[in-house]
DNA sequence: TCCAAATATCTTGCTATGCAATGCATAATA
DNA sequence: TATTATGCATTGCATAGCAAGATATTTGGA
């Protein structure tokens, strides 16, 4: 049908909007339970959550929240394999993780009020 | 302390760009839990669900669900008092809601399996 | 009657993120 | 010594949130 495309083009559309800032919570939330990691290989956690996160993303994401004070990123070259730059968490990191987390969940549960009784 | 402004002034930052998609299905819910309704009646509905939103960032966001398809405004003149443009869900907007809805619990399960047990 | 406040909607300009596409460098392998 | 795999970075475009301000109509008081 057509109705169904149209839906589906706007919601293609909205996909990339809705993960704006979406992200940076799953990544630091990552990093918090991973305690560090690298870009390839978070790109593989997060796929294998159920999130997909290509490489043009994720990359600009970290640098970001480099340059902001949340991540501390360090190389380190592994005796066989190339060279990869981990990144953790910094104080600044975990603060605003939380700060995020608390709105996040205010905001799901201000959603869920709005839904109301009709799901 | 210091390092507490320097997450906050983050967290500020981040906060409108969290909400890009979502108060789009904020405000597909709350119209579809409601029928119809207009602009500021919407601004106070969101609010006491917990979710400040501004004027200029409601309205320009019900015009583009128009424009989109999603929603059919009416405009009416009530006996007494100023006009209002009300606005419902379009089937084509019933179709998006549904495919944002399952999209955004696919997310939030997806962070909650990402912040695995360390919560 | 005329002015101020309330109700209601709309517009402009700025900033910032997601993402496809592309490029670059190094290491392992054939 | 090519070729493939691993790993990171950059550019350019489209788009939404929001502060600030504009516009229009209705109501109530001096």
């Amino acid at each position: 049908m057509d109705e169904m495309d149209a839906a589906m083009a706007l919601v293609d559309k909205w996909r990339s909007q809705s993960r704006k800032g979406f992200l940076d919570l799953c990544a630091l939330s990552l990093l918090a339970s991973r305690d560090e990691s690298y870009g390839l290989d978070m790109m593989e956690a997060l796929a294998q959550a159920g999130l997909e996160v290509s490489e043009g993303t994720l990359y600009p994401l970290l640098a970001r929240m480099t340059r902001e004070g949340s991540l501390s990123p360090s190389w380190t070259t592994p005796e066989t394999g190339h060279p990869r730059k981990y990144y953790r968490l910094s104080p600044t990191g975990q603060l605003v993780l939380a700060a995020m987390r608390e709105e996040f969940d205010r905001n799901v549960a201000a959603l869920r009020r709005i839904e109301g009784g009709t799901r």
